[in-house]
DNA sequence: TGTACATCAGTGAACGCGCGTTCACTGATGTAC
DNA sequence: TGTACATCAGTGAACGCGCGTTCACTGATGTAC
């Protein structure tokens, strides 16, 4: 019992050291965070944090995997919210996690570009990483497989583009496990309305976009409203 | 006249150093690049650079502006030649700016980064790199602009999302200058078209998209025809 | 409850490294008369 | 054409800096008997 003392200790700590380093992300960036910085930020002498972290890599793994995390849940939690205020409102759903998205990157938008700006050199993210990337884009993927499975998802409209075989059929297995009916065209339109999504956070966070309008989260709305409407999503 | 000699080795030893620093930059990326290294890889002690560059920023200014050069006119030579091999044909025209970006994006990989990735720690763009960083968009636009000043343009189809008033002007204003009759939602469709494809290509250059598709040249064409096509290019 | 020992957190000095930038210098190239 | 001087490219040493990581250490916390 008495042991509990010490690993409440090393919890509080570490916990305290992985904000520290979240706060100097903030400020400088994935590519000048440094082990030394988060030491001195919190009090604490270079060499203590090997106490806490093995190396200045799996510092940054563990911010990665917390961010991912951290933005995967936001998502996760939009489209629940909005489910249950109006189940069944498809558009407003993904609209829903499309914003919580966007929010998420602009109050942490360090920690976005450490997910899906340059890579740091010299690090390789370990493939652990890899499945809580997977979350946001699984948010979104949940949203159209309930509406096609439910009736509700509207087939496209309008002149579609040719595809070659071997690409509609690797759409259709990469979006619904092949063993669901769903026009490949629909997965192009996801495809277009995902990449869309975040070409536009990335450039607002870059401030491409800055003279296209004042309010940009109405831009931002009425482009995703637009590309969500044409998956079939109602 | 004897003094062209000195002018000339002057010349190209900067332009040496410049292909050296673009070397350095494809290898470690941008966060990375360093005068030192720029200056051993072409056997210069570090002082010696510093007759040819003021320092480290503006080394990676040049490089900022010579890569929103070279890819702005990637962009325009493939807009033209695609008028001068089908004229009138907007769509061709479109994907062919598209797909030719798309290329110098996997040439350029950390190049494109450093354009439009993450901001280098400690750096800030100066003004000077903002208009060749419009060579892009303005490609993109004159498509459109050209193909509605000649009625080719065809009236976005579909439901259309509710636009406030001072979007729709904003848009309108942005786009044309203010002296066109074009419908926001057009406008609207543009930015998609534009994020859409500039988020493609980073998910491409992350591997974020390595398993919907094995041929990605053709997803990519597959999704940036169908938002040309929604823009009204025909 | 008390004592002897083991575990662990944090210290402080040190390592080797690469960086950007400055400076006095040498020797070659160019210019003026 | 020849000479005296000015300009410029490149050298090599040095500056101060911050970094990641290692290591022997001290002293506090926990455990076994």
């Amino acid at each position: 019992m008495a042991g509990e003392k010490r690993a409440a200790a090393r919890e509080r700590i570490t916990a305290e050291l992985m904000a520290a380093a979240r706060a100097q992300l903030a400020e400088v960036g994935a590519a000048g965070l440094s082990l030394r910085g988060v030491a001195r930020s919190i009090g604490m002498v270079s060499s203590a944090v090997y106490r806490y972290v093995e190396s200045r890599d799996e510092l940054l793994t563990r911010l990665i995997t917390e961010a991912y995390n951290s933005l995967g849940e936001a998502a996760e939690t939009a489209s629940q919210r909005a489910w249950e205020e109006r189940p069944s409102a498809d558009l407003d759903r993904w609209l829903a996690i499309a914003l919580a998205v966007r929010r998420w990157a602009l109050e942490h938008p360090h920690e976005y570009l450490l997910l899906y700006g340059s890579p740091v050199p010299g690090y390789a993210a370990p493939d652990s990483t890899v499945e809580p990337g997977t979350r946001v884009i699984y948010a979104l993927v949940a949203v159209v497989i309930n509406a096609f499975d439910e009736g509700r998802l509207e087939t496209v409209a309008g002149p579609q583009p040719d595809l070659d075989a071997d690409l509609a059929t690797e759409l259709v297995a990469a979006a619904a496990g092949g063993d669901r009916d769903i026009n490949p065209v629909t997965v192009l339109a996801f495809v277009a309305a995902w990449t869309q999504m975040f070409g536009l956070i990335s450039f607002e966070l870059n401030n491409q976009t800055r003279e296209l309008a004042a309010d940009q989260e109405s831009l931002f709305t009425a482009t995703v409203w637009r590309l969500a409407h044409q998956i079939g999503l109602r």
